[in-house]
DNA sequence: TGACATTTACGACGCCTGTCATAATATTGG
DNA sequence: CCAATATTATGACAGGCGTCGTAAATGTCA
């Protein structure tokens, strides 16, 4: 019974991932080289092996045995975002998203996925229209 | 007085904050039974004071001192995504606000704050295309 | 003022994570 | 087959954090 539930990771654990998710299942060394000479080799092992031990990453039996995420990115990033939601509790979501699209340039094709997900909400949200409550509590300044 | 970026924290820590931030400033006893008996005394004390030496909650000098926070919620809330997305590339936006508006249902009054978002974000996305060179933050070595 | 209560200071312990060195083992070119 | 190289296994160490216990200082009240 895979009873993954998103984990909280540490952002050098996310490293790691972020690596494997960019280059698919990859060696030891070929690790390392991606991880462009930040850290040392051995480190990188460790790292890896250790999240393998948490099996959030598998390593095959190859000989030189090359090592793959076990866990998908949209699990880690909404586990993360779960866990940064929990904490905070009731959080503004309207501001969050306004930092999130003010802090890069979105594509054209990226706005139009936002405007769809903004109309599905929108038809879900049909009929509830009382009680909006003011809680905005200015996100600048 | 010193800018200070945006500081990683650890869920503990935010658990702190969050109490901090629902209740104004508090006392140690206070600050506990706000934790609802689940840590001890002295691990909310130990909590609190190592935050106070990292600058992020104050202590005044009152005879019961009272903790404060030092950092507004929406520093923290932005620099937790930050370092989510510097992890995960900024690729991945969309989806995360997906989760981010699934999670729970707004208002109408948001999904028209979301929209006006979305609206700006297309006026300035006067062809640009996002790049996405990652700039590398040489850590050691 | 002396005893009891509250508040604060210190210090300890264990786990996790980042860092790596070194040793052991397996692979491979000659 | 052997030595050089590549790969993998171990072990170490430090700093951060969550958890407290205990001691010291301070406040309170009869």
């Amino acid at each position: 019974m895979p009873r993954r539930r998103s984990p909280r990771l540490s952002t050098g654990e996310m490293e790691i991932l972020s690596m494997l998710w960019e280059h698919g299942p990859v060696t030891l060394s070929e690790a390392h080289a991606a991880m462009e000479q930040k850290i040392g080799y051995t480190t990188v092992q460790t790292r890896l092996n250790r999240l393998v031990d948490k099996s959030l990453v598998s390593r095959n039996s190859e000989r030189p045995a090359k090592y793959e995420a076990a866990i998908a990115e949209h699990e880690v990033t909404a586990g993360h975002l779960d866990s940064l939601l929990e904490r905070i509790g009731d959080v503004q979501v309207v501001p969050l998203i306004a930092h999130l699209v003010s802090r890069q340039k979105l594509t054209a094709d990226e706005i139009g996925e936002l405007e769809a997900l903004i109309a599905d909400a929108r038809s879900a949200d049909s009929g509830s229209k009382r009680t909006v409550a003011r809680k905005k509590k200015g996100m600048q300044r």
